[in-house]
DNA sequence: ATGACTGCAAAGACTTTGCATCTTT
DNA sequence: AAAGATGCAAAGTCTTTGCAGTCAT
């Protein structure tokens, strides 16, 4: 069976993730990560972001304009995100999900794992443009 | 500027998208017309699809497995998608996310237009397998 | 040394789009 | 006849993957 061993591009994946609240695409850990590991490729994200998300160490909040959003922060909370400018902001909400996983399971008889919750509108920048 | 015309094909699409409660995708709609509409491309599908999203006809539950998928009823309410099958399943939910816009509107400013609440799990069907 | 991780580039999957043709008005 | 809608196929995007070389153990 596989292991894992060490890597230093995976740690700086998940660090990259991490540590914004941008809630990073693919591409953006790669342009950002590239000034430091000049040699590192797109697939090398792909393929670490796809064990974070296995891992449960990394979570999708949804595809904006064809690109998967992720988060770092694995409690759970609801988001915003704006259409114009696609931006996703992490919203300080009472965790409203979690309370009707029960109603959702009685109501489908459906194991419930997690959920989302994403508000769309405008942004506050993007109003005052 | 313009107008739009009548196309049979038009009205197809959408009476394929509001008459499942499958939440289907493009491909699932091409699929389901070429038996009536043998001339019918995908490009046709997307082109109108796209076309309702922008009118409001239709809404987007998420992308699974990499597909959209859609919903022909516009009234606000839960989903809960299947991770194992991508069963999409409408949910009786009393209006979670509506109750909540206010909040997010004081909270970040912004101008909320419409949300999205997805429960992730295994199916009442799959968990039976 | 072994086997996991990576770079590179090709391949895949879904969606969009240009252009000639067909339809609606 | 004019202009929108479609078919077809090519092009675009984002993501995955095969393979040879590199690195951790």
């Amino acid at each position: 069976m596989a292991q894992t061993r060490y890597s230093k591009k995976r740690e700086a994946v998940l660090n990259a993730i991490c540590s914004t609240k941008a809630h990073p695409s693919a591409e953006w850990v790669y342009k950002q990560l590239r000034p430091d590991y000049p040699g590192i490729s797109l697939g090398t994200v792909y393929r670490n972001i796809s064990r974070f998300k296995e891992e449960g160490r990394v979570v999708s909040v949804g595809v904006v304009n064809g690109e998967e959003r992720l988060d770092g922060c694995t409690e759970p909370h609801a988001h915003f995100i704006c259409t114009r400018c696609g931006a996703v902001i992490d919203l300080c909400e009472p965790e409203t999900g979690g309370r009707l996983i029960d109603a959702v399971h009685r109501e489908l008889g459906a194991q419930v794992d997690h959920w989302n919750l994403v508000f769309f509108g405008i942004c506050k920048d993007c109003r005052n443009c």
